[in-house]
DNA sequence: AATAATAGCTCAAACGTTTGTTCTGATAAT
DNA sequence: ATTATCAGAACAAACGTTTGAGCTATTATT
């Protein structure tokens, strides 16, 4: 097959200025006037010879790469995954590509990875940022490039965001615990002071407080959304004199750490003691109990952040689709046990 | 915070030329004979000023991007997840950025995203192909970019690649079956044509011929590597007169199906049923019945991958660290029962 | 017949780098 | 006193695009 490496050589071999074919190529033939007939051969021979322009050229001249970062936690996490793969069908959708970063739950490596994605001149930024402190990320807003929050939202900054409802998440949740009966319930948490975490640690508190539930900061315990902090911390329950008849697990990560430990001490879940995990998996049917859950809706956080970001880069609705909170919804399954007091 | 747009600026307020401060920044000073004290004070201001090189127009200068093209047939499958993860950790600290594409297992898809790849001048591209038909991939390797395959090859190419042994682990999975005594086992397989499909269907045959067990070719089914095609096929295999009395899916996807319909049908692993799952999970041990699974090192096939595009790229060894097929490893837990005859 | 208008295209600068070559003083060698 | 050497740096081209401005025939207008 017949190629070519530039519109140089294309336009050489058409016999045409660099200009014309690119602008012909631009769709801009009609106005400056350059004939159907010049401007079908340049089609054609374009086609003919495979041109199309080098994106690296064409976004130092225009300024415009057409890509946008996305910076993850952990891409292995299948939350994040799927999060991912609908930012990126959308991004393609609309001509954009996905540099994918994974920030490894880092803040150090964050900053970091925000710097990289400006030098390489995206156009915008889709984070699920690590962390609390959010400097360095509404710095590269100020430097002019769109920033997107996702999942998590930062505390005092306007950063626009799209995230679950997590306060409502882990209220609905508590409140099942408590409708069937508990009054002892664990909270294992991610990490403090992600504002993810926070939400859903602050509807665990609040639902016990509705209901006249003393909250026991023993209770509230864990320190990331792993699953090996799952298994610790359940340890450290069943240690207790008396455990917790129910364990609500912030992350699905967690909540596997949580049957591990489980299983391995012999108790079964839902009689010897209940559980609630945050996030809907393909999995969660299955599990030797299976979960209750609270879902997210994963696709559309992912598509509407892109949609919003896209309306900053193109600077339509100028902070309209600003905060997005969308709802999750509990889905029950077996592992929460009706217990009588 | 002060800071500068590009190096022209930068050499303005040092009141150097371009060059020499580029050469500074490139560590060329001492070849070019600049000056310790000029150089020190360009360092200095570049930090003080918060500069490095737009990574735009150094890629079209060097024509070089520092970037590699990653196409997935499915980041949301956490198995894809965890090697994307590591080949962008491992990028990463080569300097490098990764391109996130999404092929949906399609391959018009994939072709596009191969031109796609091409025109950004990516320096190299990692690629789980989606299918048999290998053109538009060795296509671009005819272009001058290296390309690497992963998970899958491409037969009657000679692309390098690093996949697990599928055979092997199919061989190994079905004679574990045979040893407990099954003698009539199902296999749901993913896309037809896939090698590392086809591979493990040819473990599963290979061993079933070597203990002299006659293969059905009606026992061998399945279309992709999903949740849904596993609970179809399942369905199927429970329709029939007398169902067999193992099953191994190809996915992870696939045996989250089967046990989808298998539950439905209100039958249970591995007393009614007994079952094996290609690709080990975070999950798998925590089923309703705990999965005896193939697992394929994840991490080991990421971090070969990108080692071995490399140097490819830096053309150290050429051709040398080609064709990595690793191992797989059984793990066996409790969904396979022993049957007496 | 002279001028104006227009169709159809080309020139050249610019985006921000890197790099082969060249320039300018100062010092060393003759 | 002249030339050679070298330290220290600057010039300018190039990477492949896009684009404002300009150029040249041809046709329309007066």
């Amino acid at each position: 097959m017949k190629s070519v490496n530039n519109i140089k050589e294309l336009a050489s071999i058409l016999n045409l200025s660099i200009s014309t074919v690119s602008r012909v190529l631009n769709g801009k033939g009609k106005s400056f006037r350059i004939s159907e007939a010049t401007s079908k051969k340049v089609f054609d021979t374009a086609k003919e010879y495979n041109y199309s322009p080098n994106r690296v050229a064409r976004g130092l001249k225009l300024e415009k790469t057409d890509t946008i970062g996305l910076i993850i936690p952990d891409i292995a996490n299948p939350y994040f995954g799927s999060i991912a793969k609908t930012i990126e069908v959308e991004a393609r959708k609309n001509g954009y590509s996905i540099i994918l970063c994974d920030s490894l739950d880092d803040e150090n490596t964050e900053a970091e990875l925000l710097q990289l994605l400006a030098k390489r001149k995206v156009d915008g930024i889709i984070i699920a940022p690590t962390g609390k402190s959010s400097n360095h990320v509404t710095e590269i807003q100020e430097q002019g490039i769109p920033v997107m929050v996702i999942d998590r939202y930062l505390p005092d900054t306007n950063l626009p965001f799209v995230t679950t409802d997590n306060y409502l998440g882990a209220l609905l949740a508590t409140e099942h615990f408590i409708a069937l009966g508990h009054r002892n319930i664990a909270c294992i948490q991610g990490i403090n002071g992600v504002s993810a975490n926070n939400e859903r640690v602050k509807g665990y508190r609040d639902a016990l407080q509705k209901h006249r539930i003393p909250v026991s900061e023993t209770m509230i315990m864990g320190t990331d959304f792993g699953e090996e902090n799952g298994y610790l911390q359940t340890r450290k329950l069943l240690a207790l004199p008396e455990h917790p008849t129910a364990i609500f697990a912030l992350s699905n990560l967690i909540s596997l750490g949580s049957i591990r430990a489980l299983k391995e001490a012999g108790l079964t879940i839902p009689d010897d003691i209940s559980i609630i995990s945050f996030d809907e998996q393909a999995w969660s049917a299955f599990l030797t109990c299976p979960m209750t859950t609270v879902e997210q809706p994963r696709e559309e956080i992912g598509r509407l952040a892109f949609g919003a970001l896209l309306n900053i880069i193109d600077k339509v609705l100028p902070e309209k689709t600003d905060k997005i909170m969308l709802q999750p919804r509990l889905i029950l399954r077996e592992s929460v046990k009706k217990i009588l007091k």
